[in-house]
RNA sequence: CGGGGCGUAGCGCAGCCUGGUAGCGCACCUGGUUUGGGACCAGGGGGUCGAAGGUUCGAAUCCUUUCGCCCCGACCA
């Protein structure tokens, strides 16, 4: 390709609200283009590292057997009723009507479509297993969308679905997808982790996440320092925690606590550490049809994690309380107590079971309790409920644990029946019976991979793309084009080059050296053969991208340099 | 969804408070000089000031409504 035909629209200036790298570069480069909120537009050279991402991905997913189809973006919305999501999944899922006021979604993710695919067709086991993909652009009508193509509302993504005779048959693909994203990965040159995750709305029980470790990760996850232990904050567990400061010993009793309701308050005045106390977090849970007050008890030490708290009262949601609605419910707002509570709903951290010594409100205005002793709890009661934080310890290994930032650029579930039950998805299993799908389901996004490739690649100058994914291996730039030598030569250089397939662009444009060498600066292609003045000496320079650093080459020997480069 | 900001030339912005015929930088076009780090000189083109309504002799500027975009937070496979 000659740059002066490429559409390529580099500019100087970012747009003012692009705060990200990724974004800043992407724009700036000539890769994409905003067309509204969260919704871009891929120009040539952002079209082709999208394509060789997705081409990797399909690679490896071919490679296991599962099969490439493409379902519709617009879906009936009778299929999501089916399910139970119509009504689940919030305002995230964008809902519209045909002329005839017939209902349909724009599908976000494909679990209902596929099994509607699956079902009534695959009827025995015999036809089992199946795992069935597409790579495809998904709409999900973000509440915010920000970070150009890290969180837009249009994106691709690649979404496998698997169909199985039993739980076994499904972890053994859950293992081949962990393995196979491994390997996607890998070969994009990531710094990735699998982690422990959440769930979320698309439901199940086991389910990983990959994570690309970034600064700019919206994501905090969880990782050992020693062993390969690796979770999501939201999911992240624990060794129990321990401490060397002495318990505060007292018989159960009561003291007057006036006007204390923080637990820093309470615990100066009764002089107690902090870990000896029970932190009460009120929070209004949110149900399909209903809402009520809930409290979670979680050592004072210790923050609440609400996706947990979330999971463990089976709430789609949860806001702060209202002081007025806890007050409406009978509690005391600062001097909350598991102890005697009766007027609502509430959990315990398991970490608090069975711990004695403790310091908790007793219930009632300006009072807590002392040398509360945590037994005789219903075992329901308990839930994980406290905040993974740097400096705990491993449950593995007992090492310290850190916490760091990462994106999310995978996330493999094992749903289970879920979805088949919901949908009356059936076969005959080897004894006749009928019996509802195991299903896993796989996503890689794809979209977001361009722009998390130059997160995890970039200077202050610009992209550094890795050959794996560079929208051309070589940029040759002609220093000056008036000068004729060099022209002839770097055209000879181009052609012999692509001759051979290599993926060269020859900067060829009427602009002076600075122009040209900072556009390849900024789009960052791999190698930039750089043909000026030192031509009549006989010599030419190769950059390398990533170091910046220029190698003086004979020109009569450039191109088996080159070849060696880029093959 | 809560709080805030901004819409003026392709991009980045000034002008608005204190109403009076719309400006700067970059980009673009023409000619010339220049040619290894986003050049220089001269000339030039381009904007119903997001939209609608109102106040006024007169509105980019004041008022109302509306649309869009963005930031912080909440949310988020």
């Amino acid at each position: 390709m000659r740059f002066s035909k490429l559409y390529a629209p580099t500019t100087k200036e970012a747009p003012k609200d692009a705060t990200l790298p990724s974004h800043q570069f992407l724009v700036r480069g000539g890769f994409i283009s905003q067309v509204g909120s969260g919704l871009y537009n891929f120009l040539p050279m952002g079209k082709i590292v999208f394509d060789k991402i997705k081409n990797i991905v399909k690679e490896e997913m071919d490679a296991t057997g599962a099969q490439e189809i493409q379902m519709g973006v617009v879906t009936p919305a009778e299929l999501w009723k089916q399910s139970g999501r119509y009504n689940a999944f919030g305002k995230e899922l964008c809902r519209l009507k045909d002329r005839k006021e017939n209902e349909f979604v724009l599908g976000p993710t494909h679990e209902e479509v596929v099994v509607d695919i699956v079902r009534n067709r695959i009827n025995s086991y015999k036809q089992l297993p199946l795992h069935l993909y597409q790579i495809t652009t998904k709409f999900r009508d973000e509440a915010r969308p920000r970070f150009g193509l890290l969180r837009g509302r249009e994106f691709t993504m690649k979404d496998g679905y698997s169909f199985h005779e039993d739980e076994t048959c499904m972890k053994k693909e859950f293992a081949l997808m962990e393995e196979t994203y491994t390997k996607i990965f890998t070969r994009l040159g990531l710094d990735f982790r699998a982690v422990d995750a959440d769930s979320g709305a698309i439901g199940g029980s086991g389910s990983k996440e990959f994570m690309v470790l970034a600064q700019n990760g919206e994501d905090d996850i969880v990782v050992c320092q020693k062993c390969s232990y690796a979770a999501n904050i939201e999911a992240a567990k624990r060794a129990k925690k321990v401490t060397t400061i002495e318990a505060p010993q007292a018989d159960l009793s009561k003291f007057k606590t006036p006007d204390m309701k923080t637990i820093e308050d309470v615990c100066n005045f009764l002089h107690v550490d902090s870990f000896y106390s029970i932190k009460a977090v009120v929070k209004k849970a949110i149900y399909i049809d209903s809402e009520e007050i809930v409290v979670f008890f979680v050592r004072g030490s210790d923050e609440l994690q609400e996706v947990k708290a979330i999971n463990a009262c089976g709430a789609i949601d949860l806001i702060d309380a209202e002081l007025e609605e806890i007050q409406k419910v009978g509690l005391h707002a600062g001097f909350i107590g598991p102890v005697g509570l009766e007027c609502v709903k509430f959990y315990i951290d398991f970490e608090l079971k069975e711990e004695k010594n403790l310091v908790c409100g007793a219930n009632e205005e300006d009072f807590h309790f002392v040398g509360v002793s945590m037994f005789n709890f219903k075992e329901e009661r308990y839930a994980d409920l406290s905040a993974v934080k740097a400096g705990d310890k491993c449950v593995c290994c007992g090492e310290e644990l850190y916490v760091t930032k990462g994106i999310e650029v995978g996330h493999i579930f094992q749903l289970g029946q879920k979805y088949a039950k919901a949908m009356s998805a059936t076969f005959l299993d080897k004894n006749g019976k009928s019996q509802p799908f195991y299903m896993g389901c796989y996503g890689v996004g794809v979209s977001r991979l361009v722009a998390v490739m130059i997160e995890a690649s970039h200077d202050e100058r610009g992209c550094m793309w890795n050959k794996q994914t560079a929208p051309y291996l070589l940029d040759i730039i002609i220093s000056n084009p008036k000068d004729e030598a060099q022209s002839i030569y770097a055209l000879s250089i181009y052609e012999a080059l692509k001759k051979e397939k290599f993926e060269v662009l020859l900067d060829d444009r009427p602009e002076r050296f600075g122009f040209k060498i900072k556009d390849y600066e900024l789009i960052g292609f791999p190698y930039a053969l750089i043909v000026g003045k030192e031509l009549e000496e006989g010599l030419v320079e190769i950059v390398e991208r990533k170091t910046l650093e220029k190698t003086v080459v004979k020109k009569e020997e450039v191109l088996d340099v080159l070849r060696n480069l880029l093959a």
